[in-house]
DNA sequence: TGCTTAAATGTAAGCGCTTTCACAAAGTGT
DNA sequence: ACACTTTGTGAAAGCGCTTACATTTAAGCA
């Protein structure tokens, strides 16, 4: 592989003003800068990238820490954020942090012992305390579906809490009272958001249920299947269950219909995030649109605007869920 | 942040000693050795990994390019390939390639100008030469579910055509003689290797299938939608439809219901892939499973290895497929 | 004790770039 | 013509490490 310095040669400049041209921050002549280039192109030289880290202290790459890296979920997030920084030239270094909080620590400090730019995170697990001294310390970080306090506009959030009140409205308005909800773990924030906002929604309509149409999912389909089983156990009788997540609401679309339910003339089901997979499930699932692509592509331009453009002009950072209507909610009788 | 320059300075020891220390391929005196952790930790010092990757020729990264990077199949594949790569402490970069022969080639220049130790590569659009190209310049290439004469033991494939064969042998079993099959893109390697396994399957049991029954989709479920909605409006029946992936046995299903076909009573419909998806779809799918997250995995090992332990020792590299029967194909009468 | 050999450590030369600084050349305005 | 900018260029000092080589120290043995 050519060097910086073989191509000095060839081009009769010295190293400075073959980087010049590189960088094209500094002015030169016409004269050198053809000559610079034809001597590239014959060498075919490839400028090595780690050199211009170390001197230039940026690596042009950045991290990006998701929770699982298969899912559709993180995969369309994954896939926004790769493909707005990739058309930046930017390199980014994935890790997975499985929402445990040392293993989440552990990426992160993988990630800055890289030298990434920047952070893009989607963790649940650590501290708000942890992600304010990160940034603190030195570390760009932009924190996807959580809001941090004194992390400002580098938090890139969904309205979880409206989402929350979308979804059960909708399934209200369609005339259902009992209603069953299906909740993802409770520790996590964004879960007790939606969970906040489906009670709003009951408040509104002056509906009360039974905490025993409460139930604490796993954001899995086992975990749908688990809590439509116990829903059905329960004599407390319900006509539509909500769910904080698409995955849930397909294990309890699945375990009605192996209770021979019909979904939705026996229940409604209503789902959450508009995974891809919700358009395919029979009956397709009624949901909440999130726009996680929308939302990792939106992380990647605040990586591109304040690490490397210093354009700080200000960014959406607050996406609005939607309700997405499909087969799995029928008006009651 | 602390340098190793600081670092010597504290313990008392040279530059070298230091680096010893944390290469640990060179023998320190114990009593310098903890000197120098002490003063390690006393600093909080972290090695700059771009300098050590400037000045060691490695980077400890390698870079892994997938079609996209949302999707079942990828995401499971992707992360095998992290989590078995990053217990070894290399950092993944990633990059799609979006089955386009530009892109593609670009995102492997990109990979590659980051000085990426390997490259692990799930590619369907570039050409076995240009492979076989880049692995004779020097770069350590391996490849997913695709045979390259030439690259030998770095090619982690599934065999495609046994599944192919697998698949349409248990729908034949099942009794059909009458079955459709829904392939994808024909310029495909491992669309062509599953059909073969197909056309063997159907050749072993006599029975001969019109042209009409094969169409040619797209992969995705709105290719399975139009290739059932054109085989509904022809007149050739067809009991079963054996489908090249799950998406597309996905979009086949659900468009027999909405053609008031009961699936598997009316029709049978076979998948490929296993994806997660296809545990939830109604009915469940039948369909051949492509153990993606193992061959990630093994790709991940197959680097490591070959690149950072020099141990050569033998892997599998050729998986083999099974057949997971669930509920979407019939016994015929 | 003196000599040989092995082990531990330090010195310094890179790795391939960026960037500051100094300086020469070429314009400017008066 | 002069002093004064402006513009283009090169020399050289890093960036923070690794590692070949030189040197010192310790150990082994006659």
């Amino acid at each position: 592989m050519a060097t910086i310095y073989e191509v000095s040669e060839l081009a009769g400049v010295s190293l400075a003003t073959v980087s010049r041209v590189m960088n094209g921050n500094t002015r030169v002549s016409e004269a050198k800068r053809t000559k610079v280039l034809a001597a590239m192109k014959e060498l075919n030289y490839r400028p090595n990238s780690i050199a211009q880290s170390l001197a230039s202290n940026c690596t042009n790459s950045v991290g990006l820490l998701v929770s699982e890296l298969y899912g559709p979920f993180f995969g369309e997030m994954m896939s926004g954020v790769e493909g707005e920084l990739r058309a930046a030239g930017k390199h980014v270094i994935v890790a997975a942090g499985h929402s445990d909080e040392a293993s989440e620590k552990d990426a992160i400090e993988f990630l800055i012992s890289r030298k990434c730019d920047a952070l893009i995170l989607h963790v649940d697990a650590v501290s708000d305390e942890y992600l304010l001294d990160l940034n603190k310390k030195g570390t760009p970080v932009v924190v996807i579906n959580r809001y941090v306090e004194g992390l400002g506009e580098s938090c890139i959030c969904l309205n979880n809490e409206l989402g929350g009140y979308l979804a059960t409205k909708a399934v209200l308005e369609m005339g259902h009272r009992q209603i069953a909800y299906v909740s993802g773990p409770m520790w996590k924030m964004d879960v007790r958001e939606r969970l906040a906002g489906h009670k709003r929604a009951l408040k509104e309509f002056g509906c009360e249920v039974p905490d025993s149409l409460y139930i604490e999912g796993d954001f899995h389909e086992e975990g749908g299947v688990a809590a439509m089983q116990q829903l059905l156990k329960q004599k407390q009788p319900f006509t539509a269950v909500v769910c904080a997540n698409d995955e849930m609401a397909c294990g309890v679309m699945n375990c009605a219909r192996d209770n021979d339910l019909d979904v939705p003339s026996d229940v409604s089901v209503m789902g959450f995030d508009n995974v891809i997979m919700s358009r395919y499930t029979f009956p397709h699932l009624t949901t909440i649109d999130f726009p996680s692509g929308e939302m990792g592509r939106m992380a990647a331009n605040w990586v591109r605007h304040h690490i490397y453009e210093d354009k700080k002009k200000p960014l959406n950072t607050l996406f609005e869920p939607t309700l997405v209507l499909r087969d799995s909610l029928r008006k009651i009788a």
